[in-house]
DNA sequence: CTTGCTGGTTTGCTCAACAATATGACCCGC
DNA sequence: GCGGGTCATATTGTTGAGCAAACCAGCAAG
């Protein structure tokens, strides 16, 4: 059963036109070009990416599915948007898998993670001291991916990259006028030595690490959420 | 702008044709009516189900959502099949989850969660002895799902809900008939004490149960599959 | 200021159709 | 018999039109 031919990494995807749709949407809302709240029209979608309105339907429910878009009985689809609630269940989420990775590598201490996450963590650096805030983003996504994915779990994983998108969604207004993002220092070098040390040091440090992100994140949304002007900060 | 009238609990409902097509659509999978892997013909169901076939693509792409359906590209859909390593990975994504309810639960040492955790601790206790295997399944489900619930975070919620909807998919084929199942001792109970205990003996012994339960599911698993006669146990 | 109507807009869903792809049968030279 | 082709068929991917029901805003009437 040993299989003929190994090492053909790249893998053959042809893209049906619904996940292009979907992709295209994805990006379009991720990258802040439609605003969270936007109600969606299916004929307007259809005629804009040029294909059928059923098709902008699946669409629609496979983002549905990403928790991107949520669906309202006869009155259509409207982009996700993300309370003070939901900011604090996000993190309180990420904490419970983070710290399933950071449990992980403190048991089996691979070195490949661990020589993966100072490579992350001096990208990450390397972008805050240039000014590159989308780069410390884009460091900071990764790295925090990468420690979950020591626990080795490929469900965690996803979750967790949910969990990081639904958290994108707030940040993307703020991703393309970058003035308000990237003041807090970066404190990834300090989490990967807390990681290196004993299991309560690191899930300590990651505890303390996430709590100053969510504080981050949350005053951040709502700075934006007043500057939209149209809904209360602390309920959408 | 006091509301005129309150305590309006009764939330009216409507579903759509599609959510009613997802609804009995799942039934029937977990119910092990339709077996892990048959493919789902549209037109078929279209047919079965008195509606279009548009709306069954809907249908499928949000089932695809819960991981209970999988597409692909001109092949159509089949019923998700769970394989050995995803029984590993959905308990070790369970454990990550249920011990961050574990850990709350110990913080804040909320009564009603314990008390809502000892009625089911009764309830599965008082099935088992009378030898009604789904409701010790169900009573099981709805224990650690309390356990999670004490995290309280709703995401952390709906991604153990949903674990636990995939993990249903095996046991669909067993439930119907229940030779195999309820072997193992009900020690839910003790797991209990644990959690009134201190947080170390609350996750040893959640880590234990946990693993006890993916062995058992392990087993069964196999063994189902080698009655399918189809399949490899290891590998779908 | 509320109620009820009214017309336009949008969704939910259906139906019929067509191209592209997969699947299986059949046939063939060896 | 077996690997390799060809062809017919089934099924999916996608489209486009179309209709009933639901929603929304505005306006008239009490």
């Amino acid at each position: 059963m040993a299989s003929p031919i190994t090492g053909l990494g790249a893998t053959i995807h042809r893209q049906s036109v619904t996940e292009q749709a979907v992709a295209a949407l994805r990006e379009a809302i991720l990258s802040g070009r439609i605003a969270p709240g936007t109600p969606l029209r299916e004929a307007a979608l259809a005629a804009e990416l040029g294909l059928s309105r059923n098709t902008v339907r699946e669409a629609a429910r496979l983002l549905s599915g990403e928790g991107l878009v949520r669906h309202q009985m006869n009155r259509g689809i409207v982009v996700a948007t993300i309370t003070a609630a939901d900011v604090s269940d996000i993190y309180a989420a990420r904490e419970a898998t983070e710290k399933a990775g950071a449990q992980a590598l403190a048991q089996h201490r691979d070195p490949v993670a661990y020589q993966q996450l100072a490579d992350l963590a001096d990208q990450i650096e390397a972008a805050f001291s240039r000014g590159d805030v989308a780069a410390v983003l884009d460091g900071d996504r990764r790295f925090h991916a990468t420690l979950v994915a020591a626990a080795g779990s490929p469900r965690l994983c996803r979750f967790h990259a949910r969990l990081q998108q639904e958290q994108r969604l707030v940040l993307a207004l703020a991703e393309r006028s970058s003035r308000e993002l990237g003041r807090t220092a970066d404190d990834h070098r300090e989490l990967l030595d807390a990681l290196r040390g004993s299991p309560a040091l690191a899930t300590a440090q990651l505890t303390a690490h996430l709590q100053a992100g969510a504080a981050e994140l949350q005053r951040l949304r709502t700075l934006l959420a007043q500057r939209a002007g149209t809904q209360a900060p602390d309920d959408g």
